[in-house]
This record gives C-alpha cells, sequence and structure tokens, in this order.
RNA sequence: GGGCUCUUAGCUCAGCUGGAUAGAGCACCUCCCUUCUAAGGAGGCGGUCAAAGGUUCGAAUCCUUUAGGGCUCACCA
C-alpha cells in the first residue's frame, strides 16, 4: 500500500469516528513546495458530506490524525489544506516495499485477458520512411510497451500498404527509365532506390503533361491522357489479374524496400510481431456487408453501392462497397480488423494513424459496433498530430520531407559533435564511442518526439537538431550514468540490500521518494490515457528531483552517518532502476556511463 | 458551410480525475567545477492560461459564445 493509500484509509477512519461519515474517497495530493508538510489532504470536497468550516473540519481530521496514526508527526492547516508530515518511519517503510520490487511499477502478465494489438507505422512501399513515421512509430511501440507494463498481451502490427496505383508507378519508372538498378549495384538503400523511381515517375509524368497541354490538351485532359499514367494503370490491372511478368517486378521490388524498412526499424529500434500486407487484405470485409445488409445495419442503393447511415449518431452517411461491388477502404479496415480478432488471441486494439483520419476511425469504430462485434467498444484510435518544420509543413514535391535514416544520422552527428567538443567520453574505446553516440543521438531523437502529447501537432527544427541540456533524453541519459557511476565508485552491492531505521531524512531525500512512490500510478495513467508523453515528463520530474538532491545534500561518498550512506545508496540505487525502466517503456536506451 | 481539434512566458513544451501565489527547458542576467561526470546545480527576469460570459467554496482544467490555426467532410487510400 502507498503512504497515499494509508493516508486516505487514516483520514476516512477519522472522518468517521469525528462526524460518523463514511467517505469514499479522500482527495491527497503532494504539498506545494511552498509550504510545509509532505502530502495535501484536501478538506473542500468533503463539504458535501460534512457540514462546517473547512479549516476548523481540517483541524479536527489533523488531531485525531496525530493522536491515533504513526504515519503523521505534524499537521498544519491553512483554509482548507490539511498538510501533515509524514514519519520518517512511515517513509522508511514504504521505501523499503520500493525496493523490494524487482520490477517496480512493471506487472507480470498473467495471461488470463486476452491481449491488445497495437498497430503503427502501416507505411506504403513506394516510399522511404520520413519524420511524420518516426513520430508513429516511437508512439505506437511505446504505447504497445507500456500497456504490455499493465500485465497485458502485446501484439504489435503494422500494415503495409504494398498495392495500388501508386506502387505501379514506381515499378514503372524503373522498367522504363532504369536500367535495371538494383540496390546492390547502386550501394543504395532498397526503399531509397524505390522512392527515387517514384519520384521520376511524378517528373517524367509531368512532362508529358506539359506537352500534351502545348498540344492543345486541357489541363485535365493531359492528366488522364499521358501515357506513363495510362501504363500505370495497365500494370494495375494486370498485377489483379495475377500477371506473372508484374507481380515477379512487384515481388522483387517490395522485397528491396523490405529489406531498406528493416534497416530504419531497427535503428529505431521499433519491431513488430505479426505483419498483414495489404494485397492480402484488401478484399476483405466485402462478405461482411452482405452480413451488414441482413441485420439492417447497411443499405443498398439502386446502382448497387451500399452504404451507411449514420445521420442519427451525429455522422454522415458513409460507402462501404462500390456499385461495381469492389472494396472502399472502409470495407478492408472492417475486413481486416475482424480478421486480426479471428488470428490472435485479442479483444481490443490500438491503431497508431495520424489525426488527419480521425473521423475515418470514429466511422469504423462505429459500423463494427453496429454489426454487433464485443470487441468493438475496445477500439482505439491512437491519433497524433503532424510533425510541423520551422519551414511550415513536410511537402515530398518540394522536397521538404525530413528522411528517416538521415535524421537519425544526423542526431548521431550532432551528439558526436557536440560529445568531442565538450571532451566527453574520453576513455572509451572508438566503437564504445561510436554506440554511445548513436545511443544519445536516438535518445534526444525520441524523447523529443514522446514528451509532447501525442495529439498535440508538434514543431520540430533539424536546424538546431535537438537540445542536450534541461527537459531532454540525454540530460536523462546523463543522470543516470552518475547514478550508476556513484554506485560503482562506492562498490554498492544491490544484494545486499539493508535499509537503515530511525533517519532524520531531509525535504531532498523525501522529495526523490515521493517521486518515485508515483511511478506504478504514471504507468497505468499512460496506458489509459495512451500517452508516453506521462511517463517521459515523469522520468524528466524524479531526474530534476535526484540532481537537486544529489547537489545539494553531503556528498554521498563522504557521509559520516553509515546509516544515512547506506540509505542514500538505495536511493541512488532504486532511482536508477526506476529511471531504467521508464525509459525502456519509452525505447530509450540509457547508458552505464558517458 | 457542417463536424473534429488546438491556442499556457520571446521560443519549445508540462500542468494527471477542477484545488493554494500557473511550472520546466531554451534564450537573457548573477553565482557555483582542488567537489562521486558542469550534458549539472542555486537564484533572477519573463504570464490578463486566445477573448467574453456561465457553473461553484474554488476554473488553465467543465459548459456556452467569439476570434485565430490545423484536420476532415470522395464510388482515393
Amino acid at each position: 500500500m502507498t503512504l497515499f493509500q494509508q493516508l486516505e484509509n487514516a483520514t476516512k477512519d477519522a472522518v468517521k469516528s469525528i462526524f460518523s461519515v463514511e467517505l469514499e474517497n479522500v482527495e491527497i495530493t503532494l504539498t506545494r513546495k511552498d509550504q510545509n508538510g509532505d502530502l495535501t489532504i484536501m478538506v473542500f470536497p468533503m463539504l458535501r458530506h460534512i457540514k462546517g468550516n473547512p479549516a476548523v473540519i481540517g483541524q479536527q481530521i489533523g488531531t485525531h490524525l496525530l493522536e491515533n496514526s504513526s504515519l503523521i508527526t505534524n499537521i498544519e492547516v491553512i483554509k482548507g489544506f490539511l498538510n501533515v508530515k509524514v514519519s520518517s518511519t512511515a517513509f522508511l517503510t514504504d521505501f523499503n516495499r520500493i525496493l523490494s520490487d524487482q520490477n517496480y511499477g512493471i506487472k507480470e502478465q498473467d495471461g488470463k485477458q486476452p491481449g491488445v494489438m497495437v498497430e503503427y507505422s502501416s507505411p506504403n512501399t513506394n516510399k522511404p520512411l520520413h519524420l511524420g513515421h518516426v513520430r508513429n512509430n516511437l508512439l505506437g511501440y511505446s504505447v504497445a510497451n507500456i500497456i504490455k507494463a499493465t500485465g497485458r498481451k502485446v501484439n504489435k502490427t503494422q500494415i503495409i500498404n504494398d498495392r495500388g496505383i501508386h506502387i505501379c508507378k514506381s515499378m514503372l519508372a524503373w522498367e522504363r527509365y532504369g536500367n535495371g538498378e538494383t540496390p546492390e549495384s547502386t550501394g543504395l538503400k532498397g526503399d531509397k532506390l524505390v522512392g527515387n523511381y517514384y519520384v521520376k515517375f511524378d517528373q517524367e509524368y509531368k512532362k508529358e503533361i506539359a506537352t500534351l497541354i502545348s498540344d492543345g490538351k486541357t489541363e485535365d485532359e493531359a492528366k488522364k491522357e499521358a501515357s506513363s499514367l495510362i501504363a500505370a494503370q495497365e500494370m494495375l490491372q494486370k498485377w489483379e489479374q495475377g500477371d506473372a511478368d508484374v507481380v515477379a517486378l512487384w515481388e522483387k521490388m517490395n522485397g528491396w524496400v523490405y529489406k531498406g524498412f528493416e534497416t530504419t526499424y531497427k535503428n529505431l529500434g521499433v519491431d513488430f510481431d505479426s505483419l498483414y500486407y495489404e494485397s492480402n487484405t484488401y478484399l476483405l470485409g466485402k462478405d461482411v456487408v452482405q452480413q451488414g445488409l441482413d441485420k439492417g445495419v447497411f443499405e443498398k442503393d439502386p446502382d448497387g453501392s451500399v452504404w451507411i447511415d449514420l445521420t442519427e449518431d451525429g455522422l454522415d452517411r458513409k460507402i462501404v462497397l462500390r456499385s461495381d461491388g469492389t472494396a472502399v477502404y472502409m470495407t478492408q479496415d472492417i475486413g481486416t480488423a475482424i480478421q486480426r480478432v479471428k488470428d490472435h488471441d485479442i479483444n481490443s486494439m490500438v491503431y497508431t494513424v495520424g489525426n488527419e483520419q480521425d473521423y475515418h476511425f470514429k466511422v469504423l469504430f462505429l459500423i463494427l459496433q453496429k454489426l454487433g462485434f464485443d470487441w468493438a467498444e475496445n477500439l482505439y484510435h491512437l491519433s497524433y498530430g503532424m510533425v510541423e518544420l520551422p519551414s511550415g509543413k513536410m511537402k515530398s514535391r518540394e522536397g521538404t520531407v525530413v528522411d528517416a535514416d538521415e535524421l537519425m544520422e544526423e542526431m548521431t552527428a550532432t551528439a558526436k559533435a557536440i560529445a568531442q567538443e565538450q571532451g566527453k567520453l574520453e576513455g572509451l574505446s572508438e566503437t564504445e564511442k561510436e554506440e554511445l553516440y548513436k545511443l544519445i543521438g536516438l535518445g534526444a531523437l525520441k524523447y523529443f518526439m514522446l514528451k509532447v502529447d501525442p495529439k498535440r501537432s508538434m514543431m520540430f527544427d533539424p536546424k538546431e537538431s535537438v537540445d542536450f541540456q534541461g527537459n531532454t533524453g540525454p540530460f536523462i541519459q546523463y543522470t543516470h550514468a552518475r547514478i550508476k557511476s556513484i554506485l560503482h565508485k562506492t562498490n554498492f552491492d544491490s544484494n545486499q540490500l539493508q535499509s537503515a531505521t530511525n533517519l532524520e531524512l531531509t525535504d531532498k531525500d523525501t522529495a526523490v521518494i515521493m517521486c518515485l512512490q508515483q511511478y506504478p500510478e504514471m504507468i497505468q495513467n499512460a496506458a489509459d490515457k495512451y500517452s508516453p508523453a506521462l511517463i517521459a515528463n515523469y522520468v524528466y520530474e524524479l531526474v530534476k528531483e535526484f540532481n537537486s538532491f544529489y547537489q545539494n545534500v553531503p556528498k554521498i561518498v563522504e557521509e559520516e552517518n553509515a546509516d544515512l550512506k547506506q540509505f542514500r545508496l538505495l536511493l541512488c540505487y532504486k532511482t536508477s532502476a526506476v529511471v531504467k525502466s521508464a525509459c525502456a517503456l519509452l525505447g530509450i536506451e540509457v547508458p552505464e556511463q558517458m
């Protein structure tokens, strides 16, 4: 039981014996730093059940607590705030509770409840991954970790958009304008090579349009009649008919792309438990449409197209099947969702997709609910805002896209430059240094992306790259390394955990313990809100608290009071463990030294 | 035009279910490296929480309206 819970129970008992009132819950917060005390009991909310002056009530409760509980040693009432000073014994007991838990805050999977599927990344195979994918991947991966930490099974997945006219465009350009280049022959990453041909297609297509227009065609006509576009459309038809040559080319080029993506994912530190390909799923969902018609959820128009009318739910009328009987995006997503529940032991899904699709997912979830799937109420759209650049939005046509691979390289280079400039990391081997630069550069990038509330659009300035000071990944990594250094230099052995008793703890000591205490709650909170930002900002707070402690408390190593020294080393030990664990949830590695 | 969403310090962002005098970092100014790692710490400057109403003991937080930004309203995905 946490200190909060203990104090809550004690307060309930106090209220019961003084006022004969049973409170459902008591609101307790950390005491403001400029006030005396550690915890604050809110009296105001009790006024609904207890009539009287809040200050007087607070005083009565406080006095009762002092007399009947060993939890606190002092009280101070200001208006409706009852500030209490927690006894050292209570702190120590609580600290021991935290210490004894090896994986503090992380729950074991019980395997009883069905799992959660978390989808993220979901790239197209005609373009390399960019900054937007980076935010998507980091969010999805982190949320998966956080949900896992609450004890649920998680299946990470991505749906790969590997078919369609855009894929045929790069295939056509490779055939028509290339000389049989391969990743091997060019030394390019496969996704980059294919992406280049997608750009090439667009360039040639535009040239054709210009020529046609100068020949007297209108712009619309030119766009439709350009030979490269027509050829791409024919290629798509051939693909759908299973034409051997087209399929072989498609497989070859997609294979290059997957290899390239694999490298990017590996560098980014994300992975997947299952994969879905749109080429396998794009026909799914059509059978469900018939079920929906039978149930009266959908309606058929005279031209044969099928719709769902959501006007009563405040939404629009939405098509689910074209008049020619082919599937639309929505149909596929319905089918894929059902398929996933069949394929895996899950009853919940998280879709990490940009907020431009908010409406789509609202409709999708509503349709699945109306179709009567019991898991449909456990679907969540992890919607995130755009990543904006100082120059404005990213536009592939204007070449303002920030490439994921280049970005990671730049971050690593920045880490290297700063480290060398400041003479850090001396005494390490070259390979060790290079690994650390990468670890720090990526830590900076990840933390920067994750500390922002997912739903908000965020500003990313590649020029200034990312700061290494203040609320940043490297600061957190750095603090962890320092703690490790302390433990190392004092030959601290975590296997011989012994907590001292009867210590005079300073405010700095208790501040760190208080912060540590909130870790499990933060994880649960972050999982409920699908927000790694909560964890990120929590770690920062903890690390900041620790740094303040570290510089203002007499040097731990030279502490004369043996018990106090032991206690503070334990505090260091647990802080580093929690920092490491929280960073793991964010997908950020922490170094032992830096 | 309809719907969704965002607006907090010069800049980038926190602020968990409403709680005390709104918090960090960057930038700017003062201090602190013979000190377990200065990628650090202590302090200063900086706010009408977009605006106006409302709800109540109490509102950055909830409701309404307004302004501004973003997204979205395809037989595209």
